[in-house]
DNA sequence: CCGTCTAATGGTAGCGCTAACACTATCGTT
DNA sequence: AACGATAGTGTTAGCGCTACCATTAGACGG
């Protein structure tokens, strides 16, 4: 009497894959070797012979071999979890912010979860919370990164924090920012360059570092040129159109009115622009206006505005790219460095500027 | 004599787990039963008894228990590639846009490749590279998915497509949107609620078929409310607010001024805003100006708009789920039928609408 | 000539999850 | 009473890749 209970014939199952996309395993007989090597090759490892990893590289491309995101960090073990927060109501801003870290993420396969809060202190208990719930590391848009109670907190978290676009470099986070101070100067230089003299300036909110920086850069460039700077001709905004109409409706009210206006941000030039054309001024024979940040809004209205252009894509895809670096670094035992880096702005001339017409500069040079 | 060579003691191998985060395992030996059945739970499956589903979900939520997207995509044998593609330059469009589709594929563990390109024409190679990649579908916001190539390309790849805000809903792909007709109806109604009786209307970019439906929607309106309608006061647009201006110029110098305007967009609503104030024209007081949209232009100005809100955020996250169900469908040899989804706008109500004033009643009275 | 070392490669066992079954009660049917 | 249908649950075998170790081939020193 046999017993066939206890070995049943293995029964013959379906492939699984519905998907015909090659596998490693393909490629490993394409290129004869196994499926180890090809993994060396993709990710890049040494100790493999220039001839075999030619070989295994014809073969990738052969079959159109693309390896498979998910097995992969399924087998390293590692499942990156970047969330963005962001109170940032700028929605240009938001969206090459978004951009950015999605092609990012798809590059390193990453996963992001967007947390859109209404304050620093609404996403503080949210950020603990996705801490706990197994994030690898946050992006942080200003004002949230220019909050000190938001970065002790990822500190205390031993969180992995990245700024983008932040008023100040310190802490130990990482950041990736422009120079607001030399674009600042830079945009003032460009305008004093044109042969305006009476230049006005609005500052943005003072609770975002960078404000202050972008009126130093405004400050200096005066200074450099010789220029005395006046008063009367700086004004608090808070970087919003609103705050920006009033700022306007000031300077333009002066008596020796200024021939240039620079604002700190794109909402607030526009809102100068809205407030000249209502007196009757022409943008931009009767007054030059510059804004900051080349927000969609810059180009939206009319005259399209000239302004700076920061790299806010690229910063946060260096950001997600960064935060992947240091997940690594930190398994792998080294203590990851905190880098912040500089990227360059660029000056975008559009049709908001030109020289100060006479009748101006005759005013003024008489008043 | 003994030979052990054969069967080497298999040698103690670390676990590869470097996280501590809970696995299926854990949440089934802490509910008592199998994996499979906690899987079942999680995925909302049929044929689990309500009391085993109430242990599991206990044991998920004490041991704070995600599942691990990258195991699940692996498992299902499904990699979910969605394309998002655009060429609409409205940044705050985008952002919602994007939230909506990251928020969604993150929980269905999608992932987002996110394509921008300038035209339509240059779209189209474009879709056809991605769809030979490997991708399952395409998301389409206006206004490509107006665009009868794209709608051909996408049938002929047999590749799902989904329209985010299309004008018409035809085709065989599926749609998200909302009532053009009737959102521009009850604006006008809303405008003549007020009181208003001489209305402009500037139309959008003749190319999208929204335009045709917002002009009939205001052509209806009036209708209803007896109210002769006059071409003087209906001007074409482009959606730009460039366009706008034009617009405003060409309806606010007829000899019978309108008391309101209706502008297809925000952009073009802006302009009508600006053009109002240069000719000393008070918003909503002396004017009202409403648009369509509520993009971030809507709330950004002063006075803010008066605008039609569409759920672009909700719509988007839709369209790619709908993608996840059509792919699961497809596998699992159905045909997918393509659904066309209305949603609900809001009227939203800001600022820069009123009564026209006794003033310009009269003078149009007595005109 | 043999051990020792390094470079290159291969084998194996998972990573965490789910598809595709198998199995067991429970119930209604003939 | 024997049978099939069904609901609820468990078992097994992968999905495609990489960490970890084993193994082999060649280089080198003594």
């Amino acid at each position: 009497m046999s017993i066939r209970t206890t070995s049943p014939a293995p029964r013959k199952r379906a492939s699984r894959r519905s998907n015909t996309a090659p596998t490693i395993a393909d490629v490993a007989r394409e290129a004869q070797c196994s499926p180890m090597t090809v993994s060396r090759v993709i990710n890049g490892e040494g100790n493999v012979r220039e001839e075999t990893r030619g070989q295994v590289q014809q073969a990738i491309s052969k079959l159109n071999y693309s390896p498979n995101r998910a097995a992969r960090s399924l087998a390293g073990g590692e499942q990156l979890r970047i969330a963005l927060m962001f109170d940032n109501p700028s929605a240009s801003y938001l969206s090459e912010f978004l951009v950015g870290a999605l092609e990012e993420a798809g590059r390193i396969d990453a996963h992001l979860e967007v947390q859109s809060c209404e304050s620093a202190t609404e996403a503080l208990p949210l950020m603990r919370k996705l801490a706990e719930g197994g994030i690898s590391g946050f992006i942080l848009p200003p004002p949230l990164c220019d909050d000190q109670r938001v970065l002790d907190l990822t500190k205390d978290l031993g969180a992995i924090a990245i700024a983008v676009g932040p008023g100040k470099a310190e802490g130990s986070h990482g950041a990736f920012m422009i120079d607001d101070f030399q674009a600042a100067y830079d945009m003032t230089q460009h305008i004093i360059g044109l042969g305006h003299v009476r230049i006005g300036f609005i500052i943005g909110n003072p609770e975002q570092v960078a404000s202050g920086r972008r009126l130093n850069g405004y400050r200096a460039a005066l200074e450099k040129a010789g220029i005395e700077p006046s008063d009367d001709l700086i004004v608090q905004g808070r970087f919003t159109y609103r705050s920006g109409m009033a700022a306007a409706e000031k300077l333009l009210a002066l008596d020796q009115r200024p021939t240039a206006i620079f604002a700190s941000n794109d909402d607030m030039a526009a809102a100068v622009v809205a407030v000249a054309h209502r007196i009757h001024l022409d943008v931009p024979n009767d007054i030059t206006v510059c804004g900051f940040d080349d927000t969609a809004m810059a180009s939206t209205i009319w005259p399209e505005l000239t302004t700076i252009r920061q790299p806010i894509r690229e910063m946060t895809a260096k950001a997600v790219a960064a935060i992947g670096r240091i997940t690594r670094a930190r398994r792998s035992g080294e203590k990851p460095k905190a880098e912040q880096t500089i990227l360059p702005y660029t000056l975008v001339r559009r049709e908001s500027d030109a020289a100060p017409s006479l009748a101006a500069s005759k005013r003024n040079g008489a008043g």
